[in-house]
DNA sequence: AACTAATACTTTTTT
DNA sequence: AGTATTAGTT
C-alpha cells in the first residue's frame, strides 16, 4: 500500500472515533495548547492520534516531532498505538522519557560539556556511595547527617535546574553545597552523570551554546508532552527552550493527578500555562470512558476537598454499577484475608485476575497480600519490586563491565576491586585513593603508577598487577569478540561466578542463574556500550503483563493504568495520608495524598474496595490506627459498608473501632494479649509526659509511645522518634 | 585482612 | 522482623 493511500483511507476513520473535544485537541495543531484531561477521558488517545495526525497530514516529518513521557512503559505504549493508526511503525519520532531524550541530545554534544560521549549514567546506589565517600573525605559525621539527606538536597537543586555555582551559599545549607560541588567534580572525573544531570546538562548546554539550542528548537516543529502536571522545574525549562522557535507545544495533563511533588514536580506549571505561553488554547476533556457513575462520584467527591484546582466536572454515560465498598478490619492480616476472599469470588465469577489490582500506599504493604495469595495459591505479580538491574550480583557484574568500558569509573572499580576477595583490603584501598586524590587521577591510574613506582609490597603488587592485566586483556578481547562472549569470560575468569557457586546460602543458586540471564540480555545488544546505556535508563523488566495474575503495586506505580476491579487497602491516618507527607508538606502534602487517593479510585472500571485495619504491624510492632480522613470524605451516596463497620466520620471512628473490636472478639475470642497492651499506647517506664534525657538531643518530654518507639519533644532538638533504650529518666 | 557478633535502622512514592 | 552496617576479635 502506498503512503498516499494510507493517508486517505485512515484520515476519515481515525478522527471519526473521537468525541468533539478530543477531536479539537487533535486538530488544533498550531500554537500552544493545554489539554486538561481528567482521569479516563482518553488522554493517551488524544496524544497518539495527534501525533499520527501531524504525520499523516504532512505537517511534520517524523524527525520533527518531540514527544515526552515519564515512563519507558508509556513511551513504548504510545509508539505502539501511533504505529497502529499509521499502519507502520513510527520510526524517527523523538518519543521517549525526558531522561532518554536528554541522554540522546547530551551524547551528541558531550564534548561541549567536557564529557566523553560514552558517559555512564549512575543509579541511586552509586549516588549514595559517592556521597558517602565525599563525606568521609571531608570528615563529615554521617551519623549526624545521613548521606541520603544530602543526596535529597542535591537532587532538589538539580530538579530546579541549579548547578552548584548557581546555588546560593547560605547557612541553612550546612555543608550541602560543598558536598554538591565535590559530587559533581567526582562524577565528571569518572565520566559519569546521574539522572538529574541529564536534564541539568541539557539546560547548561543550551544556555552556553545557543546555536545548539537553535538547531533543536528549529528542528522540533511540534512538541507533545504527556503528564505535564508532573514536570519539574528543570524539565519545564527544557521544554520552554525547545518550544521557542515554533511554539507548537501541546501539553496534556491533569492537575488532580499530580502526585510527584516530592520529586520536584510543580503543579504550578499547569496552573500558569496560559501565562507561560501567550495565546495558548485550553481544552478540557471531561467525559470519562472508564468508570461507573459511583466510582466517579466517589472520586469526584473526594477530590473536591482540595483547594486550588483548575476544576473539571467529569461525567460518564455509564450509569449505575456497584457502589464503592468501604470495609473495616481488625488488622492487616484480616484485611489481606478479606481481599483474598473477594479475589477468589471474582475468580469464581470468571473474572480474569489480571483485571484486578491491589493498590497500596507504601511498598511494605504488599507483603501481607503476597503471603495471603501464596497460601491461597492465587497467582500474583508485584510491580515495581526489586528490579533486575538493581540486584546485587547484577550490579557487581555490571561493575566489571563498566571498568572494562571505562577504567576511570572509580565508583565501579571500588565496588569490585575486592570482590571476590583478592586481599585488597581497606588500608590498601585507602592508600591508593589518597594518592589518586593527591595526583588528581583516577583510582585505576593510581594503581598503575603505584606499580610503576614499585612502592608496594611484592605480594600486593602481584595481586594488583594481575588485576590490571585481567582488565587489559578483557578490554582487548572486546575489540574483536561478541560482547556476550566477553562478558561470559569476565564472569568466569574474575572468579565472580565461582564466588556465588561456592556460597552455600539458599539465594546463591538464584544469583548464579541471574548472571546467566545477564549474559543472555547482553547478547541482545550490538555492543557493550549500548547495553550499558540501556541499563542506565531502563528500569522495568516486567514482561509478564499478559499472564493472568492479580497485580499488586503502589498507588504511584498505578498511575496511567486501569483495571476492572481495584482494591485500596490501608486507608488509615498516618499511612494514608502518610504521616511524613503531612509532616513535611503540610496542607500541600495532604492535598497530594488526596490526589493519590483520587488516582487510586479512578483506576477502577467496574468496582472499587476501600478498606482499613485497626491494627497494623509496622517495624515488627503492632500499632493501632484510625480510619483515614479520606474515608469520611467519600460521598455517602456512592459508598456501601458491607460488614456493619459503623460510621467513618471523624466523629464516628470510635464507634467504628469498637465495632471492629467486638467483631474481632466474636471471631477470635481472645484477642492477642500483646495487641491489647499496645493499644494503651504508652510505655511502662516512660508514660506520656515523662521528662527524659538523651545523649545527643538533651532534655525532652515524651509525647507519644508505641511499644518501644517513643516520640519525644526535646527542648533544643525538636520532635524526634527514638527507641526507649536510648533515653533515661531526667 | 577477614570473619563473627553486635547494633543500628528501616518503610513513601522513582526516572 | 529483618537487613545492613559496624565494632571487635582472630
Amino acid at each position: 500500500m502506498t503512503l498516499a493511500n494510507a493517508m486517505i483511507s485512515d484520515t476519515s476513520t481515525y478522527l471519526d472515533t473521537l468525541n468533539p473535544e478530543q477531536r479539537q485537541a487533535v486538530e488544533t495543531t498550531e500554537g500552544p495548547l493545554l489539554v486538561l484531561a481528567g482521569a479516563g477521558t482518553g488522554k493517551t488517545r488524544v496524544l497518539t492520534t495527534r501525533l499520527a495526525h501531524l504525520l499523516l497530514t504532512g505537517r511534520a516529518r517524523a524527525g520533527e516531532i518531540l514527544c515526552t513521557t515519564f515512563t519507558n512503559k508509556a513511551a513504548r505504549e504510545m509508539k505502539e498505538r501511533v504505529g497502529r493508526i499509521l499502519g507502520h511503525s513510527a520510526d524517527g519520532v523523538w518519543l521517549g522519557t525526558f531522561h532518554a531524550l536528554c541522554t540522546r541530545i547530551l551524547r551528541r554534544h558531550a564534548e561541549l560539556m567536557a564529557l566523553d560521549p560514552q558517559f555512564i549514567i549512575i543509579d541511586a546506589d552509586d549516588q549514595t556511595r559517592l556521597v558517602k565517600q565525599i563525606m568521609a573525605a571531608q570528615n563529615i559525621d554521617d551519623k549526624k547527617f545521613p548521606a541520603r539527606a544530602f543526596l535529597g538536597i542535591i537532587q532538589s537543586w538539580k530538579d530546579k535546574g541549579l548547578p552548584p555555582e548557581k546555588v546560593q551559599a547560605d547557612h541553612n545549607n550546612g555543608p550541602a553545597l560543598a558536598i554538591y560541588t565535590a559530587y559533581q567534580q567526582r562524577l565528571r572525573a569518572s565520566n559519569a552523570v546521574d539522572f538529574g544531570d541529564l536534564i541539568l546538562y541539557n539546560l547548561q548546554l543550551f544556555a552556553a551554546h545557543p546555536d545548539v539550542l537553535q538547531e533543536y528548537s528549529a528542528r522540533f516543529r511540534y512538541i507533545l508532552v504527556d503528564e505535564y502536571q508532573d514536570t519539574n522545574i528543570a524539565q519545564y525549562l527544557w521544554l520552554r527552550m525547545l518550544a521557542l522557535a515554533h511554539k507548537n507545544i501541546c501539553c496534556v495533563g491533569d492537575d488532580d493527578q499530580s502526585i510527584y511533588g516530592w520529586r520536584g514536580a510543580e503543579v504550578g506549571h499547569i496552573l500558569k500555562f496560559e501565562q507561560d505561553f501567550p495565546g495558548a488554547g485550553v481544552i478540557r476533556l471531561e467525559r470519562n470512558y472508564r468508570s461507573t457513575e459511583h466510582i466517579l462520584g466517589a472520586a469526584s467527591g473526594l477530590i473536591a476537598h482540595n483547594k486550588g484546582r483548575l476544576g473539571k466536572t467529569l461525567w460518564t454515560g455509564d450509569k449505575g454499577g456497584d457502589k464503592v465498598t468501604v470495609a473495616a478490619h481488625w488488622d492487616d492480616a484480616a484485611e489481606a484475608r478479606y481481599v483474598g476472599e473477594e479475589v477468589e469470588t471474582l475468580q469464581r465469577a470468571k473474572q480474569s485476575l489480571k483485571e484486578q489490582a491491589i493498590l497500596v500506599r507504601a511498598s511494605f504493604q504488599t507483603r501481607a497480600f503476597e503471603e495471603r495469595f501464596m497460601t491461597l495459591g492465587v497467582p500474583y505479580r508485584v510491580i515495581g519490586g526489586l528490579r533486575f538491574y538493581e540486584r546485587q550480583e547484577i550490579r557487581d557484574a555490571l561493575g566489571y563491565l563498566r571498568v572494562v568500558a571505562q577504567p576511570d569509573d572509580d565508583l565501579a572499580l571500588t565496588r569490585i576491586i575486592n570482590l571476590p576477595k583478592r586481599g585488597i583490603g581497606k588500608s590498601t584501598l585507602d592508600a591508593l585513593t589518597q594518592s589518586a586524590r593527591e595526583q588528581q587521577i583516577s583510582l585505576y591510574q593510581s594503581i598503575r603508577r603505584a606499580l610503576e613506582a614499585k612502592t608496594l609490597k611484592p605480594k600486593m603488587a602481584e595481586t594488583l598487577q594481575k588485576f590490571l592485566d585481567d582488565f587489559a586483556r578483557w578490554r582487548k578481547l572486546l575489540e574483536d569478540t561478541a560482547p556476550e562472549a566477553v562478558v561470559e569470560k569476565i564472569i568466569e575468569e574474575s572468579g565472580y561466578r565461582a564466588m556465588w557457586q561456592d556460597t552455600k546460602t539458599p539465594d546463591a543458586p538464584g544469583r548464579v542463574e541471574n548472571l546467566k540471564e545477564l549474559v543472555r540480555a547482553i547478547g541482545e545488544f550490538p555492543s557493550l556500550t549500548e547495553f550499558l546505556e540501556h541499563v542506565g535508563l531502563v528500569t522495568d523488566t516486567e514482561n509478564t503483563e499478559n499472564d493472568d495474575m492479580v497485580n499488586i503495586m503502589t498507588l504511584h506505580a498505578a498511575k496511567g493504568l486501569e483495571f476492572d476491579h481495584v482494591f485500596l487497602p490501608g486507608w488509615e491516618e498516618g499511612l494514608f495520608p502518610h504521616q511524613r507527607a503531612l509532616d513535611e508538606g503540610g496542607t500541600k502534602g495532604l492535598e497530594e495524598e488526596r490526589r493519590l487517593a483520587y488516582v487510586g479510585l479512578t483506576r477502577a472500571r467496574k468496582r472499587a474496595w476501600v478498606s482499613y485495619a485497626s491494627n497494623r504491624r509496622i517495624y515488627g510492632q503492632y500499632q493501632n490506627s484510625l480510619p483515614s480522613r479520606f474515608i469520611g470524605e467519600l460521598p455517602p451516596e456512592h459508598i456501601e459498608k458491607p460488614v456493619g463497620a459503623g460510621g467513618m466520620s471523624s466523629q464516628g471512628w470510635k464507634a467504628a473501632v469498637e465495632e471492629v473490636y467486638r467483631q474481632a472478639n466474636q471471631q477470635r475470642p481472645a484477642a492477642p494479649a500483646p495487641v491489647r497492651e499496645k493499644l494503651t499506647a504508652t510505655h511502662p517506664n516512660f508514660p506520656v509526659g515523662t521528662k527524659i534525657f538523651h545523649q545527643k538531643f538533651g532534655y525532652g518530654k515524651v509525647i507519644t509511645a508505641q511499644g518501644d518507639h517513643l516520640q519525644i519533644c526535646f527542648e533544643k532538638a525538636g520532635i524526634k522518634k527514638l527507641l526507649a533504650d536510648f533515653v533515661t529518666k531526667a
